[in-house]
DNA sequence: CTGTTAGCGCGTTCAA
DNA sequence: TTGAACGCGCTAACAG
């Protein structure tokens, strides 16, 4: 392994003159170019680990998702790996599943690891962040908050967007609206569960009944199953609001196999759906910032690694209507037209 | 920071002592307790730079792949997650975008790092593995094969399941089979290529015409923009062998926009449709095995990791005719049917 | 602005 | 079996 003092040897300084060259510390330019020269032809390449052993410092994110699968949060990563990436940090990915056993898990590793800061989704709203807050290691939440506060937390507006969404259904003129949305305790899920409700009390003037709301897992299996209970409810409901995309896909499956397909029953899909070739028509489709939670989630998590104190920062970003990228839209085009005829 | 010195001294034994309880060596075992209490009472945490500064290893499989959103590689990168967690090694996500550079830097970071090893699916035929292997980091490459031969390899037989695909168009009566697939040198476009080609010959009895190839990036764009090409041509195509997954994308949503979905025009994608709410009668869907994929290239890695030499070894996974996970199956099921109806 | 010196925390020789 | 000493590769402090 060829180290600093091979190549102060061959450029005929000292290894700290090397080593400030690569920190990008102001050395006479004659000897940083016969450093880079000596460099270049011995193929030296900087050791990361004696770095972070003196600095006690990486150029690590660990970013922990909950579904690597779901494009959602791939779409996050890449954003917050382009942004990372920027400035010169890699990216650590952390599949948690939903686990929050699994969750602390990765976030012990990551501070003993240790990491420049940590991005987070976290798996139930009792996620603690004590772990790294303790150690100093930042940490920003994404799409969901955690239960310690003194973190910066991005987040859609789950609420008054499930509000919305969930009202163009009524507006369509359905009134008996369920609601399939992930499992209790996990906050975007309860989020849109309420802002379901809302919108069917402010359309029918009453509590929703029990019996059109099912919370299962973020899998397009449990929209399916949900999906088939409803259905066979003895009064099945007119129209579903599904919370987000797998679920929706879930739905739509079961709906298309049943033979009611909107508008035959109404549907609500809370989240995109990527590389979907043929939305049916009338399917509201509710676009969520992906890329952008994860561009402002790694910004404000270098601005902490950089140092910045201060109070955990809140930020959250609106559902444009209309807007193909973050906004609510109604899918009836070409596509769909032409699907029915094909 | 408490470290072993600490540990010892409160334990009343050496430094190397505590380090030996830490790795399982033999040590008394009344010291052996004594140095657990004494790290328990201090909160001592074994500081893993130092410890792979002086060992250079550490617990990371570096995983590179050419896009992050697409569930083809996602898939993969959960089931190496999975094999690669089960051991105790974490997994550092990489997104070289298909480029080589951002490929050969990320490699460069890597082989710094020291990863334990790297799974790399190659952006191009050209990827060249040398700065892993010169420093002894263990490589499987995934998908595609890579310059350097000396590497583990695991990929899908592309060739001939291209060919298989494409032949079940020319039986399905299309005899002017266009072929959309990626960039140039990138493996898996040009086996893909190929096995269009041989299918070509076989039911035509020619070489496939130029103007029936088209190129392009790995994206829905891509697709797209190669089917309005292929459309208005002077002699149209009768069907298209489209050569991923992103790519049927972008050729169907073209296809239903001009109303000539299949049977009209005929459709193979070589590659399955995650999260696809409604595949179009007659789309011919080749499943790719990618979960076994990762699993496979996951195992090889960790037993080149745990010592394993010899020469470069090679899998090929078969693409099973009929099976939902790893075959070609013709999608005319309910759910096209409904949609049709819708 | 440069070179010399002294560790960062740990694992691993050697002697004992 | 144990402990003392050394060094992994680098950077922070100091002195020049």
């Amino acid at each position: 392994m060829v180290t600093i003092y091979d190549v102060a040897a061959k450029a005929g300084v000292s290894a700290a003159t090397v080593s400030r060259v690569f920190n990008g510390i102001k050395v006479r330019p004659d000897m940083t170019e016969a450093v880079r020269k000596a460099a270049e032809e011995l193929g030296f390449v900087p050791n990361r680990m004696a770095r972070r052993l003196r600095t006690s410092s990486s150029e690590i994110i660990a970013m922990m998702i909950p579904d690597i699968e779901n494009p959602f949060f791939t779409v996050m990563t890449r954003a917050v790996e382009d942004v990372a990436r920027a400035r010169g940090y890699s990216v650590m990915l952390c599949n948690t599943d939903e686990d929050p056993e699994k969750e602390q898990e990765y976030l012990r590793v990551a501070v003993s690891e240790p990491v420049a800061g940590v991005i987070l989704a976290p798996s139930s709203i009792g996620t603690r962040l004590d772990l790294a807050i303790e150690r100093g290691v930042p940490v920003v939440c994404v799409d969901r908050h955690a239960a310690n506060v003194e973190a910066d937390t991005v987040v859609a507006d789950n609420l008054s967007g499930a509000t919305a969404a969930a009202r163009l259904l009524f507006e369509a003129g359905y009134r008996r609206v369920a609601c399939v949305s992930g499992p209790k305790r996990v906050e975007t899920a309860d989020l849109r569960h309420q802002g379901w409700a809302a919108a069917y009390r402010e359309a029918n003037g009453a509590e929703p009944p029990d019996d059109l709301v099912i919370r299962t897992s973020y899998t397009v299996a449990g929209g399916a199953e949900a999906t088939h209970r409803l259905l066979s409810l003895p009064e099945p409901p007119d129209a579903i609001f599904a919370a987000n995309n797998k679920l929706a896909s879930g739905v739509i499956r079961v709906l298309a196999a049943e033979g009611k397909l909107p508008p035959t029953v109404g549907l609500a899909s809370f989240g995109g759906l990527p590389l979907v070739l043929l939305v049916p028509v009338g399917v509201l489709v509710t676009h969520l910032p992906a890329r952008r939670l994860g561009e402002v989630a790694a910004t404000m998590l270098l601005e902490r690694i950089d140092g910045l104190k201060g109070p955990g920062r809140e930020v959250v970003l609106p559902l444009v209507f209309g807007d193909e990228d973050e906004g609510i839209e109604l899918i009836d085009g070409a596509l769909a037209q032409t699907s029915r005829s094909s």
